[in-house]
DNA sequence: ACTGAAATGGCGCGACC
DNA sequence: GGTCGCGCCATTTCAGT
């Protein structure tokens, strides 16, 4: 269950292209294209890849705004944390959500179609979440960098 | 050029699953096949796909650790922000740069094997970028929520 | 046991309506 | 936007080392 030389350079491309054909990858990496498949699906059944995604550029489908949101809660208690990650996890706005260390629990990323439609968010949605204390929010100017690659 | 009803259903779609088929993705938005193939395809020319790409678990293969960098510049001219960001591009441990309103200039999301490589990274690159003034460090303790999908 | 080779079935793609 | 047909690739099975 270790990943090899051969595994990395497959996680390698097929992070960079999650569409590249069983073949081409097997010609790459050299090695032929059934121990190349068996190995992919190895890695998919383990979860060392989660998922196949496209990514869409947000600002063509009308999502140009990125924010980033420091929350504190009241409390840090069991149930109080469970709520709140619950809730977070049914709103689709939420792209990253990462419990962290310093005077803020959570660092949130979250798009929006608008500098309003975040403050109605906030509004309707944040800062009604029980236990929420205090919400400090940082506007993006500009994405300057965003990868989905661990750099292997 | 405008998003229609069908294509808002293929991204959402392909959103979740980058490898769905053809033929399925035709059959669930209600299209025949070409006509669905010409508008994945359409949407890929014009970049509102980006790219297809797999996700890797990053605790599966040794990046444990994310790591929310503030960065200050010295000054905010036209130079030094190209210099910075030219910098930022090279450095594959840095996921995502976001140019930022506030007492910082950026919010950089970084990856690390753990936090000694973390701060072999902060010394050797990061501080040592020309016009880095002050850089502020937040560590997560938890990943509560990751996705990629912009809510259509 | 794991790799490399061959055959079969299905899908993507492009031409045309 | 839909229909049809060709070519290519993924998959599985089998043999070899």
């Amino acid at each position: 269950m270790s990943i090899d030389k051969f595994d990395k350079e497959i996680l390698r491309r097929l992070q960079k292209d999650g569409k590249k054909q069983n073949k081409d990858l097997a010609d790459e990496i050299g090695l032929s294209q059934s121990p190349c498949s068996r190995r992919v699906k190895h890695l998919e059944d383990t979860n060392i890849i989660r998922e196949y995604v496209a990514l869409v550029e947000p600002a063509a489908v009308g999502f140009p705004i990125s924010i980033y949101a420091n929350v504190a809660l009241d409390k840090q208690t069991k149930e109080s944390v469970k709520h709140f990650e619950d809730a977070i996890m049914n709103y689709p706005e939420v792209m990253e959500c990462y419990l962290v260390t310093g005077k803020y629990d959570y660092i949130l990323r979250i798009v929006a179609q608008s500098i309003d439609s975040y403050q109605t968010f906030l509004m309707d949605k944040l800062t009604l979440i029980e236990g929420v204390k205090n919400i400090q929010t940082t506007i993006t100017m500009k994405p300057v960098k965003y990868s989905t690659s661990i750099p292997l």
